[in-house]
DNA sequence: CCTAATTGTTTCAAATAGTGAAATGATAGT
DNA sequence: ACTATCATTTCACTATTTGAAACAATTAGG
């Protein structure tokens, strides 16, 4: 599952050793890295001095101990901003959130994995990366499966490979015959179900957000209890999410992809 | 004031590239790059391929054109769970944004740049742009000036060095000498104001949080408008702030040095 | 206070990965 | 079809990275 192995260019490395110290979700000391590195240890020591100059790692003197710096979250606002839907959906999420009151997920699809660009809770107001930059599997969420179930067979024969099935509860799919199936209904339904896959007394209904070409952009999500809401209930929503859903896809393309700028005028020095 | 020119090694290289990318705001292509960038085409194309072979990038075929990689987002997610005080300042931050009703900011220093790790909208919100993960000037928001305040001499010096001082406002602090005066009214004072200094009519107070040792952690920040509140008004609130600050530095103490793990139990293949 | 053990840091010749000027493709405009 | 512009590849050259082992610093135990 590692795919730092083959590390042979050294920002490869670099990065590998990022993913690294950011599994282990605590600060880390140089001989913990040591033993579930591939590198020896004066490599290693090197590399984390190099990251930690440039600010992506931070250092823990009294602990002797490297944690994610946080260039990282400047980077990361520039990206979430520039690369991902956030941005353009927020005022459709915040329409919707507050036409409908349950807890709201925008997700795309990385590398093989869902990744939660943006929430709406049910009470709070926004959290930024709490939850967004939160990554869950792609077979057994609700979001996973809406996008899953656009994708082209080419890359989705990738990703369902790529998937690690865990059987979080007894309702999860457990083969890929299983979720192909449940994926061919998603696509005749337009829209998911997650009926208590991913957690206990979980549900929601997923929609994916595509574009007019039926390219898969992301998808959002109402999520409830059953011990509130019923799957029908959450199913009187779909209309409202496939609005919300198609206004997010106009909007981005509108806006990814601008009225031709002119870029004659150089700036020089 | 790039602080990338003398990119000796190969990761610090990487690293300029994308804050280089970072800077443009917008998917950029190559031939722009390169007029703003100190490495010829060759170098640069290959790092980029480098980048976005590993998710740090994303590439727009049909614009031919680069923007951060959400592997960013995925990544900043743990740094800023580890590396921030966002997280253990969560509550305090609710129970404050309840009790007081107004915009709240909480920032940390980033390489001489103010960096907000969260924050709380007001009510009826303020429109500004600030989110997690922005970056701000030190030296003319509350926030950055309650943290000068209270860094050492040595330290203090580097950072005003670093500043690019830019009067953004009428009110805007002009020389390092006015700046040092009132840092040094802040610190007798306890806590900072912004007079309109970065953006017209909008104000703030400012209260730094201190280990015991009065090493600076971070600051919080409640903001309001000219046409709604006084300075005065806001003043009323430092009681309320300074508690809340010496309770986020009480707690992050205690997450940041937990008692001794052990980790004993190694995991072999 | 000393010794042993653990962990962090530095060294240096060898290996490799990165460099960049210039050639080659690819594409869009006229 | 021709030209201009940009992206991509080439290749001899160079500088950076490598890693085993020596060394230093810190911690634990007696």
């Amino acid at each position: 599952m590692q795919s730092s192995q083959t590390a042979s260019g050294t920002v490869k490395k670099a990065l590998s050793v990022l993913d690294q110290v950011a599994s282990f979700e605590r600060p880390v000391r140089l001989n913990e890295l040591v033993e579930v590195s591939p590198y020896p240890k004066g490599t290693l020591y090197r590399m984390l001095q190099t990251l930690r100059s440039e600010g992506m790692l931070t250092y823990d003197e009294t602990k002797q101990a490297y944690s994610l710096g946080i260039r990282l979250v400047r980077l990361a606002h520039t990206a979430w901003t520039q690369s991902s839907l956030a941005p353009t959906a927020r005022p459709i999420l915040d329409a919707l959130s507050k036409s409908i009151g349950e807890t709201i997920h925008l997700a795309q699809l990385d590398n093989a994995q869902v990744l939660y660009v943006d929430k709406r809770n049910a009470q709070r107001p926004v959290e930024m990366f709490s939850q967004a930059g939160k990554v869950g599997p792609a077979y057994c969420t609700g979001v996973g499966k809406a996008m899953l179930a656009f994708l082209p067979e080419t890359e989705l024969q990738q990703v369902l490979e790529q998937q690690s099935y865990h059987r979080f509860t007894p309702h999860t799919l457990g083969s890929v015959q299983e979720l192909r199936d449940e994926l061919s209904n998603i696509r005749t339904r337009g829209y998911a179900y997650d009926r208590e896959e991913h957690e206990p007394g979980i549900i929601c209904i997923a929609m994916p957000i595509l574009t007019r070409t039926k390219r898969v952009m992301g998808a959002i999500s109402v999520t409830s209890t059953t011990s509130r809401t019923s799957l029908d209930q959450l199913e009187a929503l779909a209309p409202k999410m496939h609005q919300a859903a198609d206004a997010i896809a106009e909007t981005a393309v509108h806006w990814r992809f601008p009225v031709e700028q002119k870029t004659k005028e150089k700036m020089e020095g």
